[in-house]
RNA sequence: GGCAGCGUAGCUCAGCGGUAGAGCAGGGGAAUCAUAAUCCCUUGGUCGGGGGUUCAAAUCCCUCCGCUGCUACCA
Protein backbone atom coordinates (compact mmCIF):
# COMPACT_ATOMS: atom_id res chain seq x y z
CA UNK A 1 0.00 0.00 0.00
CA UNK A 2 2.79 2.05 -0.46
CA UNK A 3 1.79 4.21 -3.38
CA UNK A 4 5.48 4.66 -4.04
CA UNK A 5 6.01 1.49 -5.76
CA UNK A 6 4.37 0.93 -8.57
CA UNK A 7 3.74 -2.57 -11.25
CA UNK A 8 1.87 -2.98 -14.15
CA UNK A 9 1.78 -6.38 -15.68
CA UNK A 10 0.10 -7.10 -18.74
CA UNK A 11 -1.00 -10.79 -20.13
CA UNK A 12 -1.42 -10.55 -24.03
CA UNK A 13 -4.69 -10.01 -25.11
CA UNK A 14 -6.67 -13.67 -26.79
CA UNK A 15 -7.62 -13.73 -30.04
CA UNK A 16 -11.52 -14.73 -29.09
CA UNK A 17 -12.17 -16.82 -32.26
CA UNK A 18 -9.69 -19.60 -30.54
CA UNK A 19 -11.14 -21.77 -27.15
CA UNK A 20 -8.95 -21.05 -23.99
CA UNK A 21 -6.33 -23.82 -23.64
CA UNK A 22 -3.77 -24.65 -21.10
CA UNK A 23 -1.29 -22.04 -23.25
CA UNK A 24 -3.64 -19.70 -22.48
CA UNK A 25 -3.77 -20.51 -18.64
CA UNK A 26 -0.17 -20.47 -18.32
CA UNK A 27 0.31 -16.98 -19.30
CA UNK A 28 -2.29 -15.49 -17.04
CA UNK A 29 -0.72 -17.86 -14.45
CA UNK A 30 2.49 -16.32 -14.49
CA UNK A 31 1.05 -12.45 -14.73
CA UNK A 32 -0.85 -13.37 -11.31
CA UNK A 33 1.52 -15.26 -9.54
CA UNK A 34 3.81 -12.36 -10.34
CA UNK A 35 1.20 -9.82 -9.66
CA UNK A 36 0.26 -11.30 -6.16
CA UNK A 37 3.90 -11.57 -5.29
CA UNK A 38 4.64 -7.44 -5.79
CA UNK A 39 1.14 -7.03 -4.09
CA UNK A 40 2.22 -8.96 -0.97
CA UNK A 41 5.46 -7.04 -1.33
CA UNK A 42 4.45 -3.65 -0.77
CA UNK A 43 3.57 -2.90 -4.77
CA UNK A 44 0.66 -0.89 -5.74
CA UNK A 45 -0.12 -3.40 -8.72
CA UNK A 46 -2.06 -3.20 -11.63
CA UNK A 47 -2.78 -6.17 -14.07
CA UNK A 48 -4.11 -6.44 -16.70
CA UNK A 49 -5.75 -9.29 -19.23
CA UNK A 50 -8.35 -9.18 -21.70
CA UNK A 51 -9.17 -10.15 -25.47
CA UNK A 52 -8.59 -9.21 -28.80
CA UNK A 53 -11.89 -8.94 -31.31
CA UNK A 54 -11.28 -7.31 -34.49
CA UNK A 55 -9.91 -8.79 -38.01
CA UNK A 56 -11.49 -10.79 -40.66
CA UNK A 57 -11.35 -13.84 -38.97
CA UNK A 58 -13.56 -13.35 -36.48
CA UNK A 59 -15.65 -11.24 -39.07
CA UNK A 60 -16.57 -14.61 -41.14
CA UNK A 61 -17.14 -16.53 -37.92
CA UNK A 62 -19.21 -14.22 -36.87
CA UNK A 63 -21.25 -14.18 -40.41
CA UNK A 64 -21.43 -18.19 -40.48
CA UNK A 65 -22.59 -18.06 -37.23
CA UNK A 66 -25.05 -15.84 -38.74
CA UNK A 67 -25.24 -12.88 -35.84
CA UNK A 68 -23.04 -9.41 -35.92
CA UNK A 69 -19.54 -9.16 -35.62
CA UNK A 70 -20.06 -7.35 -31.48
CA UNK A 71 -22.99 -9.92 -30.27
CA UNK A 72 -20.60 -12.67 -31.64
CA UNK A 73 -17.63 -11.65 -29.45
CA UNK A 74 -19.92 -10.37 -26.79
CA UNK A 75 -20.38 -14.66 -26.51
CA UNK A 76 -16.80 -16.32 -27.32
CA UNK A 77 -14.75 -13.07 -25.13
CA UNK A 78 -17.27 -14.46 -22.31
CA UNK A 79 -15.02 -17.56 -22.59
CA UNK A 80 -12.02 -15.69 -21.47
CA UNK A 81 -13.84 -13.79 -18.33
CA UNK A 82 -14.56 -17.10 -17.38
CA UNK A 83 -11.04 -18.02 -17.08
CA UNK A 84 -10.48 -15.56 -14.40
CA UNK A 85 -12.75 -17.23 -12.30
CA UNK A 86 -11.85 -20.97 -13.09
CA UNK A 87 -7.92 -20.14 -12.34
CA UNK A 88 -8.46 -17.82 -9.26
CA UNK A 89 -6.85 -14.75 -11.43
CA UNK A 90 -6.82 -11.13 -9.96
CA UNK A 91 -6.41 -8.86 -12.73
CA UNK A 92 -7.87 -5.59 -12.10
CA UNK A 93 -9.13 -4.83 -15.60
CA UNK A 94 -10.42 -6.60 -18.40
CA UNK A 95 -10.28 -5.12 -21.56
CA UNK A 96 -12.17 -5.30 -25.05
CA UNK A 97 -10.68 -3.91 -27.83
CA UNK A 98 -13.85 -3.05 -29.06
CA UNK A 99 -14.58 -0.64 -25.93
CA UNK A 100 -15.35 2.72 -26.82
CA UNK A 101 -12.02 3.27 -24.62
CA UNK A 102 -10.21 1.46 -26.40
CA UNK A 103 -10.87 2.73 -30.11
CA UNK A 104 -10.91 6.46 -29.29
CA UNK A 105 -7.46 5.64 -27.65
CA UNK A 106 -6.51 3.94 -30.44
CA UNK A 107 -7.71 6.36 -32.88
CA UNK A 108 -5.91 9.20 -30.70
CA UNK A 109 -2.35 7.10 -30.85
CA UNK A 110 -3.46 7.19 -34.59
CA UNK A 111 -3.79 10.89 -35.04
CA UNK A 112 -0.80 11.47 -32.80
CA UNK A 113 1.43 9.01 -35.03
CA UNK A 114 0.50 11.00 -38.44
CA UNK A 115 1.00 14.21 -36.67
CA UNK A 116 4.12 13.22 -35.93
CA UNK A 117 4.77 12.00 -40.12
CA UNK A 118 5.67 8.65 -38.77
CA UNK A 119 2.30 7.12 -41.00
CA UNK A 120 1.92 7.92 -44.21
CA UNK A 121 -0.71 6.78 -47.07
CA UNK A 122 1.05 4.16 -49.78
CA UNK A 123 -0.14 1.07 -52.23
CA UNK A 124 -0.10 -2.69 -50.91
CA UNK A 125 0.01 -5.23 -53.37
CA UNK A 126 0.76 -8.89 -52.99
CA UNK A 127 -0.12 -12.87 -52.50
CA UNK A 128 -2.97 -12.82 -50.22
CA UNK A 129 -4.28 -15.73 -47.96
CA UNK A 130 -7.85 -14.96 -46.73
CA UNK A 131 -7.73 -17.97 -44.88
CA UNK A 132 -4.60 -16.93 -43.28
CA UNK A 133 -5.13 -13.19 -43.02
CA UNK A 134 -1.71 -13.45 -44.84
CA UNK A 135 0.75 -11.70 -47.04
CA UNK A 136 2.93 -14.04 -48.87
CA UNK A 137 5.77 -13.27 -50.82
CA UNK A 138 6.30 -14.89 -54.47
CA UNK A 139 9.17 -17.33 -53.24
CA UNK A 140 7.25 -19.01 -50.30
CA UNK A 141 3.93 -19.71 -52.77
CA UNK A 142 3.62 -22.78 -54.91
CA UNK A 143 2.30 -23.08 -57.82
CA UNK A 144 -0.60 -25.85 -59.16
CA UNK A 145 -1.07 -27.22 -62.24
CA UNK A 146 -4.51 -24.81 -62.17
CA UNK A 147 -2.23 -21.91 -62.00
CA UNK A 148 -3.37 -21.32 -58.21
CA UNK A 149 -0.74 -19.93 -56.08
CA UNK A 150 -0.89 -21.79 -52.32
CA UNK A 151 0.75 -20.65 -49.41
CA UNK A 152 3.25 -22.70 -47.34
CA UNK A 153 -0.17 -23.39 -44.92
CA UNK A 154 -1.68 -25.18 -47.92
CA UNK A 155 -4.29 -21.72 -48.33
CA UNK A 156 -5.25 -20.12 -51.88
CA UNK A 157 -3.71 -16.76 -52.37
CA UNK A 158 -4.98 -14.25 -54.44
CA UNK A 159 -3.26 -11.13 -55.83
CA UNK A 160 -3.94 -7.99 -54.33
CA UNK A 161 -3.98 -4.40 -54.69
CA UNK A 162 -5.18 -2.32 -52.35
CA UNK A 163 -4.27 1.53 -50.61
CA UNK A 164 -2.65 1.08 -47.29
CA UNK A 165 -1.07 3.52 -44.69
CA UNK A 166 2.55 2.22 -43.59
CA UNK A 167 4.22 2.51 -40.49
CA UNK A 168 7.64 4.19 -41.06
CA UNK A 169 9.14 1.06 -39.08
CA UNK A 170 12.40 1.41 -41.42
CA UNK A 171 13.18 4.60 -39.79
CA UNK A 172 13.32 2.80 -36.46
CA UNK A 173 15.90 0.31 -36.53
CA UNK A 174 19.22 1.96 -35.47
CA UNK A 175 17.14 3.71 -32.57
CA UNK A 176 15.65 -0.05 -31.92
CA UNK A 177 18.84 -1.49 -31.47
CA UNK A 178 20.05 1.48 -29.58
CA UNK A 179 17.07 1.24 -27.15
CA UNK A 180 18.02 -3.01 -27.00
CA UNK A 181 21.89 -1.83 -26.05
CA UNK A 182 20.35 0.44 -23.23
CA UNK A 183 18.15 -2.16 -21.96
CA UNK A 184 19.74 -5.62 -21.88
CA UNK A 185 17.06 -7.01 -20.20
CA UNK A 186 14.45 -5.35 -22.22
CA UNK A 187 13.90 -8.62 -23.50
CA UNK A 188 13.93 -12.18 -21.97
CA UNK A 189 15.34 -14.65 -22.28
CA UNK A 190 18.56 -13.66 -23.37
CA UNK A 191 18.10 -16.37 -26.30
CA UNK A 192 14.97 -14.91 -27.34
CA UNK A 193 16.88 -11.17 -26.68
CA UNK A 194 19.37 -12.34 -29.81
CA UNK A 195 16.86 -13.66 -32.19
CA UNK A 196 15.04 -9.97 -32.15
CA UNK A 197 18.59 -8.10 -32.41
CA UNK A 198 19.26 -10.49 -35.40
CA UNK A 199 15.68 -9.94 -36.69
CA UNK A 200 15.75 -6.08 -36.75
CA UNK A 201 19.47 -6.00 -37.80
CA UNK A 202 18.67 -7.81 -40.82
CA UNK A 203 16.82 -4.91 -41.85
CA UNK A 204 12.99 -3.32 -41.42
CA UNK A 205 10.24 -2.67 -43.85
CA UNK A 206 7.81 -0.33 -43.39
CA UNK A 207 4.57 -1.85 -41.94
CA UNK A 208 1.27 -1.86 -43.58
CA UNK A 209 -1.41 -0.82 -40.77
CA UNK A 210 -4.24 -0.34 -42.44
CA UNK A 211 -6.71 -2.83 -44.66
CA UNK A 212 -9.60 -1.70 -46.92
CA UNK A 213 -10.84 -5.84 -47.23
CA UNK A 214 -13.22 -5.94 -44.44
CA UNK A 215 -15.15 -3.89 -42.02
CA UNK A 216 -14.17 -5.25 -38.65
CA UNK A 217 -11.93 -3.18 -36.62
CA UNK A 218 -11.30 0.40 -35.86
CA UNK A 219 -11.62 2.81 -38.11
CA UNK A 220 -9.01 5.13 -39.29
CA UNK A 221 -9.30 8.78 -38.19
CA UNK A 222 -10.25 10.59 -40.77
CA UNK A 223 -10.55 8.03 -43.76
CA UNK A 224 -13.14 5.78 -43.12
CA UNK A 225 -12.28 3.48 -46.00
CA UNK A 226 -9.43 2.05 -43.74
CA UNK A 227 -9.72 0.31 -40.94
CA UNK A 228 -6.62 0.09 -38.49
CA UNK A 229 -4.24 -3.24 -38.54
CA UNK A 230 -4.92 -5.28 -35.62
CA UNK A 231 -1.61 -5.30 -34.13
CA UNK A 232 -1.60 -1.45 -33.94
CA UNK A 233 -4.86 -1.99 -32.69
CA UNK A 234 -3.91 -4.99 -30.56
CA UNK A 235 -1.50 -3.68 -28.95
CA UNK A 236 -2.46 -0.14 -27.75
CA UNK A 237 -4.93 -2.06 -25.22
CA UNK A 238 -1.58 -1.87 -22.41
CA UNK A 239 -2.48 2.08 -22.52
CA UNK A 240 -5.98 2.34 -23.57
CA UNK A 241 -6.89 0.05 -20.58
CA UNK A 242 -4.45 2.99 -18.44
CA UNK A 243 -7.05 5.51 -19.93
CA UNK A 244 -4.81 7.08 -22.10
CA UNK A 245 -4.75 9.18 -24.10
CA UNK A 246 -5.70 10.84 -20.64
CA UNK A 247 -2.02 11.57 -19.36
CA UNK A 248 -2.79 13.43 -15.87
CA UNK A 249 -0.96 13.57 -12.90
CA UNK A 250 -2.18 11.04 -10.40
CA UNK A 251 -4.49 8.94 -13.42
CA UNK A 252 -3.75 5.44 -14.66
CA UNK A 253 -1.36 5.97 -17.75
CA UNK A 254 1.31 8.48 -15.19
CA UNK A 255 0.89 5.96 -11.99
CA UNK A 256 1.43 2.74 -13.92
CA UNK A 257 3.38 3.11 -17.71
CA UNK A 258 5.88 1.41 -18.50
CA UNK A 259 4.62 -2.13 -18.17
CA UNK A 260 6.08 -5.70 -18.30
CA UNK A 261 4.65 -8.02 -20.64
CA UNK A 262 4.51 -11.40 -20.51
CA UNK A 263 3.88 -13.31 -24.01
CA UNK A 264 3.86 -16.03 -25.98
CA UNK A 265 7.30 -16.99 -27.90
CA UNK A 266 4.43 -16.24 -31.03
CA UNK A 267 3.94 -12.97 -30.54
CA UNK A 268 7.14 -11.93 -29.38
CA UNK A 269 8.18 -9.59 -32.40
CA UNK A 270 5.20 -7.49 -32.48
CA UNK A 271 5.71 -6.63 -28.40
CA UNK A 272 9.45 -6.22 -28.67
CA UNK A 273 10.15 -4.79 -32.08
CA UNK A 274 6.50 -3.44 -33.27
CA UNK A 275 5.25 -1.91 -29.95
CA UNK A 276 8.09 -0.12 -29.00
CA UNK A 277 8.73 1.75 -31.99
CA UNK A 278 4.89 2.65 -32.10
CA UNK A 279 5.44 4.39 -28.82
CA UNK A 280 8.57 6.16 -29.23
CA UNK A 281 6.93 7.04 -32.59
CA UNK A 282 4.33 8.85 -30.79
CA UNK A 283 6.47 10.11 -27.90
CA UNK A 284 5.84 7.60 -25.56
CA UNK A 285 7.63 5.62 -23.32
CA UNK A 286 8.24 1.99 -24.94
CA UNK A 287 7.47 -0.82 -22.33
CA UNK A 288 9.99 -2.13 -19.40
CA UNK A 289 10.39 -5.59 -20.40
CA UNK A 290 9.16 -8.06 -22.85
CA UNK A 291 8.77 -11.81 -21.50
CA UNK A 292 8.81 -14.63 -24.07
CA UNK A 293 7.46 -17.76 -22.61
CA UNK A 294 7.58 -21.23 -23.85
CA UNK A 295 4.98 -23.46 -25.55
CA UNK A 296 3.39 -26.85 -23.67
CA UNK A 297 3.20 -30.37 -25.17
CA UNK A 298 0.94 -32.85 -23.87
CA UNK A 299 2.53 -36.05 -23.19
CA UNK A 300 5.24 -35.37 -25.31
CA UNK A 301 3.02 -34.37 -28.73
CA UNK A 302 2.50 -31.03 -30.20
CA UNK A 303 -0.87 -29.77 -28.66
CA UNK A 304 -3.38 -29.79 -32.14
CA UNK A 305 -7.58 -29.40 -32.40
CA UNK A 306 -6.62 -32.41 -35.16
CA UNK A 307 -4.45 -34.79 -32.90
CA UNK A 308 -7.35 -33.91 -30.52
CA UNK A 309 -5.36 -33.45 -27.23
CA UNK A 310 -6.17 -29.84 -26.33
CA UNK A 311 -5.95 -29.46 -22.55
CA UNK A 312 -8.97 -27.22 -21.18
CA UNK A 313 -8.00 -25.27 -17.89
CA UNK A 314 -11.59 -26.50 -16.29
CA UNK A 315 -10.16 -29.93 -17.07
CA UNK A 316 -6.68 -29.59 -14.72
CA UNK A 317 -8.57 -27.74 -11.89
CA UNK A 318 -11.32 -30.20 -11.93
CA UNK A 319 -8.84 -33.46 -12.45
CA UNK A 320 -5.82 -32.50 -9.87
CA UNK A 321 -7.20 -29.47 -8.12
CA UNK A 322 -6.79 -25.86 -8.58
CA UNK A 323 -3.64 -25.27 -6.52
CA UNK A 324 -1.74 -28.26 -7.53
CA UNK A 325 -2.37 -27.17 -10.80
CA UNK A 326 -1.00 -23.67 -10.81
CA UNK A 327 1.75 -25.32 -8.57
CA UNK A 328 2.73 -28.18 -11.53
CA UNK A 329 2.57 -25.53 -14.39
CA UNK A 330 4.68 -22.63 -12.85
CA UNK A 331 7.13 -25.61 -11.01
CA UNK A 332 8.31 -28.17 -13.44
CA UNK A 333 9.64 -26.01 -15.79
CA UNK A 334 12.25 -23.49 -16.72
CA UNK A 335 10.33 -19.99 -17.24
CA UNK A 336 10.91 -19.35 -20.80
CA UNK A 337 11.48 -23.12 -21.71
CA UNK A 338 9.48 -25.26 -23.14
CA UNK A 339 7.52 -28.01 -21.43
CA UNK A 340 5.53 -30.80 -21.44
CA UNK A 341 2.46 -32.31 -19.65
CA UNK A 342 2.33 -35.13 -18.89
CA UNK A 343 -0.07 -36.95 -16.16
CA UNK A 344 2.91 -38.91 -14.74
CA UNK A 345 4.54 -35.91 -13.57
CA UNK A 346 1.52 -34.17 -12.49
CA UNK A 347 0.86 -36.99 -9.85
CA UNK A 348 4.77 -37.25 -9.25
CA UNK A 349 4.34 -33.42 -8.43
CA UNK A 350 1.68 -33.27 -6.74
CA UNK A 351 2.63 -36.52 -3.87
CA UNK A 352 5.94 -35.76 -4.14
CA UNK A 353 6.19 -32.19 -3.76
CA UNK A 354 2.98 -31.03 -2.48
CA UNK A 355 1.16 -34.06 -0.06
CA UNK A 356 4.20 -35.31 1.09
CA UNK A 357 6.74 -32.73 1.42
CA UNK A 358 5.26 -29.29 2.56
CA UNK A 359 1.49 -30.65 3.41
CA UNK A 360 3.06 -33.85 5.68
CA UNK A 361 5.46 -31.04 7.38
CA UNK A 362 2.37 -28.60 7.63
CA UNK A 363 0.21 -31.75 9.07
CA UNK A 364 2.81 -33.23 11.53
CA UNK A 365 3.87 -30.25 13.08
CA UNK A 366 0.80 -29.05 13.69
CA UNK A 367 -0.54 -32.44 15.02
CA UNK A 368 1.86 -32.47 17.56
CA UNK A 369 0.73 -29.08 18.50
CA UNK A 370 -2.58 -29.68 18.61
CA UNK A 371 -2.11 -32.73 21.13
CA UNK A 372 0.69 -31.72 23.19
CA UNK A 373 0.91 -27.81 23.15
CA UNK A 374 -2.83 -27.49 23.91
CA UNK A 375 -4.02 -26.74 20.49
CA UNK A 376 -1.99 -22.96 21.10
CA UNK A 377 1.12 -21.94 19.65
CA UNK A 378 3.73 -23.20 21.95
CA UNK A 379 6.20 -21.25 24.21
CA UNK A 380 9.44 -21.69 23.38
CA UNK A 381 12.56 -21.58 24.95
CA UNK A 382 16.05 -20.16 24.39
CA UNK A 383 17.06 -21.47 20.94
CA UNK A 384 20.28 -23.81 20.04
CA UNK A 385 22.17 -23.73 16.88
CA UNK A 386 19.65 -26.09 15.14
CA UNK A 387 16.68 -23.65 15.47
CA UNK A 388 18.72 -20.62 14.64
CA UNK A 389 19.95 -22.06 11.73
CA UNK A 390 16.60 -23.53 10.26
CA UNK A 391 14.90 -19.85 11.60
CA UNK A 392 17.83 -17.95 9.42
CA UNK A 393 16.82 -20.42 6.15
CA UNK A 394 13.35 -19.07 6.65
CA UNK A 395 14.05 -15.61 7.53
CA UNK A 396 16.14 -15.43 4.52
CA UNK A 397 13.52 -16.74 1.64
CA UNK A 398 12.06 -13.77 0.83
CA UNK A 399 15.20 -12.25 -0.34
CA UNK A 400 16.25 -14.98 -2.34
CA UNK A 401 12.54 -15.42 -3.81
CA UNK A 402 12.01 -11.75 -4.96
CA UNK A 403 15.81 -12.17 -6.47
CA UNK A 404 14.42 -14.98 -8.83
CA UNK A 405 10.29 -13.55 -9.03
CA UNK A 406 12.23 -10.53 -10.51
CA UNK A 407 13.85 -12.22 -13.39
CA UNK A 408 10.09 -14.29 -13.90
CA UNK A 409 12.27 -17.10 -12.82
CA UNK A 410 8.92 -18.88 -11.07
CA UNK A 411 10.74 -22.59 -11.33
CA UNK A 412 13.37 -21.02 -8.90
CA UNK A 413 11.70 -19.53 -6.46
CA UNK A 414 9.44 -22.36 -5.65
CA UNK A 415 12.57 -24.76 -6.08
CA UNK A 416 14.45 -22.58 -3.10
CA UNK A 417 11.19 -22.35 -1.67
CA UNK A 418 10.85 -26.01 -1.25
CA UNK A 419 14.96 -26.39 -0.39
CA UNK A 420 13.66 -24.67 3.18
CA UNK A 421 10.93 -27.90 3.44
CA UNK A 422 13.26 -30.23 3.30
CA UNK A 423 15.30 -28.32 5.95
CA UNK A 424 12.32 -28.50 8.03
CA UNK A 425 11.72 -31.85 7.43
CA UNK A 426 15.14 -32.77 8.42
CA UNK A 427 14.69 -30.80 11.70
CA UNK A 428 11.97 -32.31 12.63
CA UNK A 429 13.77 -35.56 12.24
CA UNK A 430 16.97 -35.17 14.26
CA UNK A 431 15.00 -32.80 17.11
CA UNK A 432 12.33 -35.47 17.44
CA UNK A 433 9.89 -33.76 19.33
CA UNK A 434 7.99 -37.04 19.74
CA UNK A 435 10.51 -38.56 22.08
CA UNK A 436 11.16 -35.03 23.85
CA UNK A 437 7.72 -35.05 25.09
CA UNK A 438 8.99 -37.47 27.08
CA UNK A 439 12.29 -36.36 28.24
CA UNK A 440 12.39 -32.63 27.62
CA UNK A 441 8.82 -31.04 26.97
CA UNK A 442 10.16 -27.72 27.25
CA UNK A 443 12.13 -28.27 24.90
CA UNK A 444 9.46 -30.18 22.40
CA UNK A 445 7.81 -26.88 22.64
CA UNK A 446 10.88 -24.94 21.26
CA UNK A 447 11.50 -27.42 18.54
CA UNK A 448 7.56 -27.04 17.93
CA UNK A 449 7.47 -23.41 18.02
CA UNK A 450 10.78 -22.84 15.55
CA UNK A 451 8.73 -25.32 13.14
CA UNK A 452 5.29 -23.65 13.20
CA UNK A 453 7.39 -19.87 12.74
CA UNK A 454 8.88 -21.67 9.73
CA UNK A 455 5.53 -23.07 8.38
CA UNK A 456 4.53 -19.16 8.71
CA UNK A 457 7.31 -18.50 6.51
CA UNK A 458 6.74 -21.04 3.61
CA UNK A 459 3.18 -20.21 4.10
CA UNK A 460 3.07 -16.37 3.44
CA UNK A 461 5.45 -17.34 0.54
CA UNK A 462 3.61 -19.44 -1.13
CA UNK A 463 0.69 -17.19 -1.36
CA UNK A 464 1.66 -15.80 -4.72
CA UNK A 465 1.51 -19.63 -6.39
CA UNK A 466 -1.24 -21.20 -4.51
CA UNK A 467 -3.44 -18.88 -3.02
CA UNK A 468 -6.10 -21.30 -1.51
CA UNK A 469 -4.05 -23.70 0.26
CA UNK A 470 -1.44 -20.88 1.78
CA UNK A 471 -4.69 -19.50 3.03
CA UNK A 472 -5.44 -22.37 4.60
CA UNK A 473 -2.47 -23.15 6.32
CA UNK A 474 -1.97 -19.22 7.61
CA UNK A 475 -5.58 -20.06 8.78
CA UNK A 476 -4.72 -23.24 10.82
CA UNK A 477 -1.69 -20.57 12.22
CA UNK A 478 -4.48 -18.21 13.73
CA UNK A 479 -3.11 -15.60 11.22
CA UNK A 480 -5.27 -13.32 9.79
CA UNK A 481 -6.00 -11.58 6.60
CA UNK A 482 -3.63 -8.93 7.78
CA UNK A 483 -0.77 -10.98 8.87
CA UNK A 484 0.28 -12.10 5.40
CA UNK A 485 2.01 -9.63 3.78
CA UNK A 486 5.93 -9.88 3.39
CA UNK A 487 5.92 -7.25 5.82
CA UNK A 488 5.46 -9.74 8.54
CA UNK A 489 7.88 -11.83 7.64
CA UNK A 490 11.28 -12.14 9.95
CA UNK A 491 10.92 -12.07 13.87
CA UNK A 492 8.84 -8.33 13.80
CA UNK A 493 5.46 -10.43 13.04
CA UNK A 494 6.42 -13.73 14.65
CA UNK A 495 3.81 -16.29 16.01
CA UNK A 496 2.78 -15.39 19.66
CA UNK A 497 2.68 -18.07 21.99
CA UNK A 498 -0.06 -19.09 23.61
CA UNK A 499 -2.10 -18.12 20.94
CA UNK A 500 -4.59 -20.97 20.21
CA UNK A 501 -4.79 -23.11 16.69
CA UNK A 502 -7.54 -24.48 14.95
CA UNK A 503 -7.19 -28.26 15.00
CA UNK A 504 -5.54 -28.87 12.10
CA UNK A 505 -6.11 -30.34 8.17
CA UNK A 506 -4.58 -31.98 5.71
CA UNK A 507 -3.97 -29.24 2.67
CA UNK A 508 -2.52 -31.15 0.19
CA UNK A 509 -4.21 -34.38 -0.11
CA UNK A 510 -1.96 -37.48 -1.97
CA UNK A 511 -3.64 -37.58 -5.73
CA UNK A 512 -4.95 -41.84 -6.14
CA UNK A 513 -5.60 -43.03 -9.61
CA UNK A 514 -9.50 -43.67 -9.98
CA UNK A 515 -10.17 -47.14 -9.65
CA UNK A 516 -12.48 -48.26 -12.42
CA UNK A 517 -12.76 -51.27 -14.62
C1' G B 1 20.59 -22.13 -47.45
C1' G B 2 21.97 -18.21 -43.49
C1' C B 3 22.17 -16.98 -38.17
C1' A B 4 21.68 -18.82 -33.08
C1' G B 5 21.36 -22.63 -29.48
C1' C B 6 21.42 -27.57 -27.65
C1' G B 7 23.34 -32.91 -27.18
C1' U B 8 26.13 -34.69 -19.26
C1' A B 9 23.38 -40.92 -14.78
C1' G B 10 16.99 -44.82 -16.64
C1' C B 11 14.13 -39.64 -16.75
C1' U B 12 14.39 -34.00 -16.21
C1' C B 13 18.40 -30.98 -15.95
C1' A B 14 22.78 -27.98 -13.25
C1' G B 15 27.98 -27.40 -13.90
C1' C B 16 31.08 -24.12 -18.54
C1' G B 17 39.44 -24.69 -17.39
C1' G B 18 41.52 -27.72 -11.90
C1' U B 19 40.22 -35.05 -9.34
C1' A B 20 31.96 -35.86 -12.63
C1' G B 21 26.63 -33.06 -9.63
C1' A B 22 21.05 -32.40 -8.07
C1' G B 23 15.94 -34.00 -8.12
C1' C B 24 13.01 -38.15 -9.48
C1' A B 25 13.25 -43.46 -10.48
C1' G B 26 16.14 -48.18 -8.55
C1' G B 27 18.68 -50.77 -3.99
C1' G B 28 19.69 -50.98 1.51
C1' G B 29 18.84 -49.08 6.42
C1' A B 30 16.75 -45.82 10.59
C1' A B 31 12.65 -43.77 12.81
C1' U B 32 7.30 -43.88 14.03
C1' C B 33 5.14 -37.23 15.19
C1' A B 34 2.51 -37.24 10.33
C1' U B 35 -1.50 -37.61 4.42
C1' A B 36 2.72 -45.50 5.07
C1' A B 37 4.34 -39.43 4.83
C1' U B 38 9.93 -38.49 6.82
C1' C B 39 15.34 -39.11 7.45
C1' C B 40 20.19 -41.50 6.31
C1' C B 41 23.29 -44.44 3.08
C1' U B 42 23.77 -46.37 -1.83
C1' U B 43 23.84 -48.50 -7.43
C1' G B 44 24.51 -45.80 -11.88
C1' G B 45 27.84 -41.65 -16.63
C1' U B 46 34.81 -43.19 -21.13
C1' C B 47 29.92 -35.48 -20.09
C1' G B 48 27.03 -37.11 -28.93
C1' G B 49 31.79 -39.04 -32.39
C1' G B 50 36.78 -37.58 -33.89
C1' G B 51 40.90 -34.18 -33.74
C1' G B 52 43.52 -29.96 -31.44
C1' U B 53 45.21 -26.08 -27.50
C1' U B 54 46.81 -26.63 -22.20
C1' C B 55 50.56 -28.96 -16.66
C1' A B 56 45.10 -29.69 -16.60
C1' A B 57 38.83 -29.75 -20.94
C1' A B 58 31.63 -31.33 -20.04
C1' U B 59 34.17 -26.69 -19.59
C1' C B 60 38.37 -23.31 -25.07
C1' C B 61 39.24 -24.21 -30.74
C1' C B 62 38.24 -27.23 -35.38
C1' U B 63 35.35 -30.92 -37.66
C1' C B 64 31.47 -34.60 -38.17
C1' C B 65 26.60 -36.55 -36.57
C1' G B 66 21.78 -35.58 -34.37
C1' C B 67 17.98 -32.15 -32.49
C1' U B 68 15.65 -27.18 -31.79
C1' G B 69 14.63 -21.98 -32.62
C1' C B 70 14.73 -17.50 -35.82
C1' U B 71 14.84 -16.09 -41.03
C1' A B 72 8.45 -9.89 -41.02
C1' C B 73 3.18 -8.02 -41.64
C1' C B 74 -2.15 -15.54 -38.63
C1' A B 75 -3.65 -14.28 -33.69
Amino acid sequence: MSGEKTFYITTPIYYVNDVPHIGHAYTTLACDALARFKRLDGFDVRFLTGTDEHGQKVEKSAQAAGVAPQAFTDKVSQNFRDLVGVMNYTNDDFIRTTEDRHKAGVQHLWTKLVEAGEIYLGGYQGWYSVRDEAFYGEDELTTTPGGKKIAPTGAECEWVEEPSYFFRLSAWQDRLLAFYEANPDFIMPPGKRNEVIAFVKSGLKDLSVSRTTFKWGVPVPGDDAHIMYVWLDALANYITALGYPEMEEGGLYKRYWPALHMVGKDILRFHAVYWPAFLMAAGLEPPRRVFAHGWWTIEGQKMSKSLGNVIAPETLVNTYGLDQTRYFLLREVPFGNDGDFSHKQMVARINSNLANDYGNLVQRVLSMIGKNCGGAVPTPGAFIEADDKLLGAAYGLLDAVRVEMDVQAFHRALEIIWNVVGDANRYVDEQAPWALKKTDPARMATVLYVLAETIRHLAILTQPFMPAASAAILAQLALGEDRRGFGTLGAGGALVAGTPLPSPQGVFPRYVEPTEG
